[in-house]
Order: structure tokens, then C-alpha cells, then sequence
DNA sequence: ATGAAAGCGCTAACAT
DNA sequence: ATGTTAGCGCTTTCAT
């Protein structure tokens, strides 16, 4: 009959092999103290039933899993994405399983989902950018290694790996500055994680420049609708005659949509205004004009996460804050002021 | 001393509220046959304990968990995002984890993400866009309900949820047939998958119109630089004057690739050449030319599957083929045909 | 080098 | 309504 089968057990296998489980589950894990013959007989009994060890079992008896689990806060957020697949792979080269949950960027939906991969026992947990409160995490950390990515939390319980606003922020203004801008207005994230460091890197870096007078500052967002808004708003409070010479914008998704008010409105990028992203998420190479941005090492910090994870696995007691430096990408939507006034 | 204690487990729970671990057990899981009292006292337990039932434990009892593995195919592709949340929004209605693990698009990623799945013995197992073999599947499939997204399978062991290519592909050119437009070329998208179906469907669209004549398809691919290179060598082959006065685009992100080529050009859309994608990506909507494109129920398609894998579970032995249909989403990139040759 | 036996934390009959 | 008793499939002393 078409009958599902029970999958074989490491007793199945141990009486297959003719030898006891416990040979089997040390045979399992590459122990030295097997002889060869053994070793021989049981990968043949192994591949013949198609066995497979049960990790719920192994986990249960060994108190200890080779699994990390990952909470991701937005999936549809190509920057976590990044950082997941350098997370993955760091996983894998040590022999680490990754387990995602995702938590739709709302706190109740990342508490289930840290939950969910508390209840599971793995050796470790990543946070990517989590909305979570601080008091949750902690209490987490107290109970697993744990290191955050993308935001940073004062606790020596935890890990972190972040990346230097303030610097991403002065990269793109001294960029702006050699190129000829003095008006740069900042189209800020509004309340969304690392706007705060971004404004006052933006702030301090007018300053350092002797800009701080001709410094603004309008409210954004971290989506395009919200760069839609924000350049909107600036069109119609300064008018088109009195732009700024330069607009350096909180993410490049906000910029996508300042891009295209402006588009909207004739205006031509970067021959009348330049325009300058953060993040440098996967769009920002695909529009007709790719835009220059300030590059964040996704895949790296992924990698740190786990290195991090490892450490405090092998005994680290200490709290280890990498942060991480950004780059700049000059492509086509910033040169020097033309004809407006700069 | 700062220790990090062994989680507490049912038993100290059942002892903190003076009962027995069964009683507990039930209790947790809410069954009625449980006192007001002690189902009281076995709470306030709980929560003075910060009690997490161990996952590995309970499925290992129940040979059943509340589980569902999904086999994320690619996450950088947004699309599988979008079904992913589909997914983790039905499953969490009905009180089930869900699990994420990531292949990287490759074959042995894949396989390797499916063992870690299979290994957590969990209720079901969802593929998203694999591009495993199929015996691999097929052999999963006869160990736990599985259910394949956006790829169609001739198994009756496992369930599919794909959507209709053919009936996408056709609403494009009806789009366009019906703004006045006769030579429509397809941008296929090469080997990807589903670049057969929608080739196809396109094909049948443009005989059924009587226009079989002026059908003409140029290699492309599922990503902006296939895209941009088609447009290329679309570009140098008729040139600019013999150009068709529409262009059916595979997918999306080729559309975008489609569309910086043309800009480059100097070719205006949609005055002078229409562009119609496929998927309703997400940066269909950003461009400041937004994108007209085929809509795909991608959130529908991750509850539909979670439904597939639920009704499994109740018993039902039959392969479950759903297919969904697209729609069409008309936005900037498509007019009638203007001074150019139609 | 190999085996016997005792759990890991939970669920599931079966009692009462 | 509640408790007793076996396991689930694996790892891990501790023997030999």
C-alpha cells in the first residue's frame, strides 16, 4: 500500500550496521574512536534506510543545537535580505543551520516570532533591526548568546553590529561640499531607526564645513512616498526658484521618490539639483539615473553577527560592539552645481 | 553570581503549582478538561517561572509539530517575500510556527535548506520558486505534506500553487492590442522559470489577434542587465526607426532594464514605444514612470498554500493543483501608439 | 573500540 | 478532574 513510512532511527540503522546506537550517534559525529570497518558499515545502513537524524531528539539529549535563529523585522526589506544571506553563509561554512522567523516589522509580531525561536533552543540568535523593546531583548539575552544587527543597545548581556551613521552621513556631505554645494538640505527618516544618527551626522558635518547657517532640515521617511512628501512639501514652501543646490536624503528609498517628484516637476538630475541616497539598496543601481549613495557592508555585518554569536558561544562574558564603516557611491545623480544658484 | 539558569521546565512548573506534569501539559494546551482553579494556579506558575515549553521535547513527544518549513528560494527576490508573508499571515492564524531557510537559488543551497527542514520534523514543508530536481522533492514530499509555489509539479504526492502565465501573458497584449498597438514584441525571460509559459501564452495571444505575424521574440532574462542587453541589441539589430511600437517584458525587473536602455536612447515612453512587465514587483511602482504590468496575487498564493498543506493534515490524499490568475495593472508605461509606426 | 543504561522535557494512553 | 506510566530518538557517562 502507498503507506508513509516512519522515518528510520538511529536504532533502526544501529541494528541494520549490527552495532549498538551509541556507536551510531558517535560514528554520526565524526568521532575518532570508531573503527573503520564500523564507520564503513554504518554510512552503508545510513544511506540505505535514507536516514536522517531527528534535531528535535538531538537537541533535546544534547541541550546544545547547531542552529541559529535569525528574526528578520521586514522581510520585503532588501537590506535585512543582505544581511541574511551573509549571515547564512558564515552559518554554513561552520556547519550551523539558520532558522528565519520574521516579524513584519511590529512589535507584537517580533516577540512571537523570538518566542517561537527561544522555544526552538538554538545556540544563538540574530536580531535584524528589531522594533523590539529593549526590556524583551535583554530578557532574551539572559537565556542565549544574542547579538542585534542595526541598532544599537546599551547591555553588556548582548552583542551588537552597527553601522557608523554619523561617518555615512559626513561621507555624503563632504562629497556634496567638493563637488561645489553649500545649500544641502537634508530629507531626514523621520522617526524610523538611525534617522536620529543620520541628522546629526548631516548637522555636524555642515559645521565642520562652516555650512551650519545655510543647514535644513525636512521631515521624511524611510519609503518612497514619504521622499514623494517631503519634496513635495519643499516645492511648494521654498518654490522652484529657490531650491537648494543639493538634496542628501535619509534612505535611497526615500530618494526614489524624491527622484521622481522631481521628476514630476522638470526638474533635472543632477544638472539642477543633485541628489544623494543611503543604504545603497539593491534600487539604487537600477534607475535610469543610478543613484549615488552610501554603501553599507549588509553581507559583512551578517558574517560579524555570526562571528559574534561564536564568541560568546566558546565563552565570551564581555559585550562586543562592532561597528561597521560605510562608503561612498558616486554614481549619476550628484555633480557640481550648474546654473542654480549653489 | 551571575548564571544564566537551566530554562525551567513542565515539571518545576507542575511543582510550583502543586500538580502533576500531565495536568500541566493539558493545561498549556488548553484543554477543557481542567479545573477553573488549577488552570489558574498552573498560569500564575507560568508566568512566575517565565516558563517557554521546550519545542524539541513537545514535538518529540507528539510526532507532530506546529511547524511549517519554508524553503525560501531566493530571498532577494521580493516576489518570494511577498508570498512568504502570505504564508506566515495564514499559518499564524491558525496557530502555527513558521520557519524560514534560504538556498540561495542554487540547486545543492536548496537541498541542503530542505534537510535542515525535513530534520526539524516539522508539519508540513512549503517550496517557494525551487529550482531543485524534482525526484528530490517528490522525495521529500512522501515523508511530510509538502506544497510547491510557482512551480508546477506532475506528482500526486504534493500540492502546487502556481499562477496562470498563459492568461497573464494574454492580458498584456490585450492591454495593448486594444490601445491600437500591432507590433508587440516579447522580451522573454531566457530559461528562467515560467520564461516558457508566458513565451507561450504570448505567442497564442498574438495568432488569436491575427498578428501572429508581427509576433517576435528577443532573448532576455529575469533581471535588469537581461533586460537592458535585449534593449541593446533590440536597438542596434532593427533600429531605432524599425522599431515595434510595444514591447512585452518577461518580468519586472528586465522591464526596468528595459527602460533605463531606452532612456538612454532618448525614447520616449509611452509617447513613442509602450512597455508592458509581468510580476507587479515592487519597483513597478517606484519608478517615476511607474511600470504597467500583469499583477500576480503573491500574498494569496502563500495563504492558498498553507491551506494546501492544512488540508493534508486533515487527511486528504489527492494532489490539490490550484492556479491563480493574474491582473492587469495599468499605470504610466503604456499609450496608444503615437507617431511612430505602430 | 564498543555497549548498557540513564536521562533530556514533553505527550499520551490508561488509570482513578 | 487529576495522576501514573511509558515512551519519543537521541547523547552521554560509565563500563568493558
Amino acid at each position: 500500500m502507498e503507506q508513509v513510512d516512519r522515518p528510520p532511527t538511529l536504532e533502526d540503522v544501529a541494528r541494520e550496521a549490527g552495532v549498538s546506537r551509541a556507536l551510531v550517534s558517535l560514528a554520526l559525529r565524526g568521532s575518532t574512536r570508531v573503527s573503520a570497518s564500523s564507520r564503513d558499515r554504518i554510512q552503508d545502513a545510513v544511506a540505505r534506510l535514507g536516514y536522517r537524524p531527528n534535531l528535535n531528539a538531538r537537541n533535546l539529549a544534547a541541550h546544545l543545537s547547531g542552529i541559529l535563529g535569525v528574526l528578520v523585522s521586514d522581510l520585503h526589506n532588501p537590506f535585512f535580505a543582505e544581511v541574511v544571506d551573509g549571515l547564512s553563509a558564515e552559518a554554513a561554512a561552520h556547519g550551523l543551520h539558520v532558522i528565519l522567523a520574521t516579524g513584519h516589522a511590529n512589535q507584537a509580531g517580533e516577540r512571537a516570532a523570538l518566542e517561537t525561536l527561544l522555544s526552538l533552543r538554538p545556540a544563538g540568535i540574530a536580531l535584524t533591526g528589531p522594533v523590539l523593546d529593549s526590556a524583551t531583548i535583554e530578557r532574551a539575552a539572559a537565556q542565549v548568546p544574542l547579538v542585534v544587527v542595526n541598532r544599537l543597545l546599551r547591555s553588556d548581556r548582548l552583542d551588537s553590529v552597527t553601522i557608523d551613521e554619523y561617518a555615512g552621513s559626513a561621507l555624503a556631505v563632504d562629497h556634496l561640499v567638493e563637488l561645489g554645494h553649500r545649500r544641502i538640505t537634508h530629507v531626514d527618516g523621520g522617526a524610523g531607526a538611525g534617522a536620529a544618527s543620520r541628522r546629526t551626522g548631516y548637522l555636524r558635518a555642515m559645521r565642520r564645513h562652516g555650512l551650519g547657517d545655510l543647514a535644513a532640515v525636512v521631515r521624511g521617511g524611510f519609503t518612497e512616498s514619504a521622499g514623494w512628501d517631503a519634496t513635495d512639501r519643499l516645492l511648494r514652501t521654498v518654490g522652484r526658484r529657490d531650491l537648494p543646490g543639493a538634496l542628501f536624503v535619509a534612505n535611497d528609498y526615500s530618494a526614489v521618490g524624491v527622484l521622481a517628484r522631481l521628476g514630476g516637476a522638470g526638474i533635472e538630475v543632477p544638472g539642477e539639483l543633485s541628489v544623494i541616497g543611503f543604504d545603497d539598496a539593491h534600487v539604487a543601481g537600477m534607475l535610469s539615473t543610478q543613484l549615488t549613495t552610501v554603501h553599507q557592508p549588509k553581507q559583512a555585518m551578517g558574517r560579524l553577527a555570526v562571528a559574534a554569536l561564536r564568541g560568546r558561544q566558546a565563552g565570551r562574558a564581555t559585550a562586543q560592539r562592532q561597528v561597521v564603516a560605510p562608503s561612498l557611491v558616486v554614481r549619476g545623480t550628484t555633480a557640481a552645481p550648474g546654473q542654480a544658484l549653489s
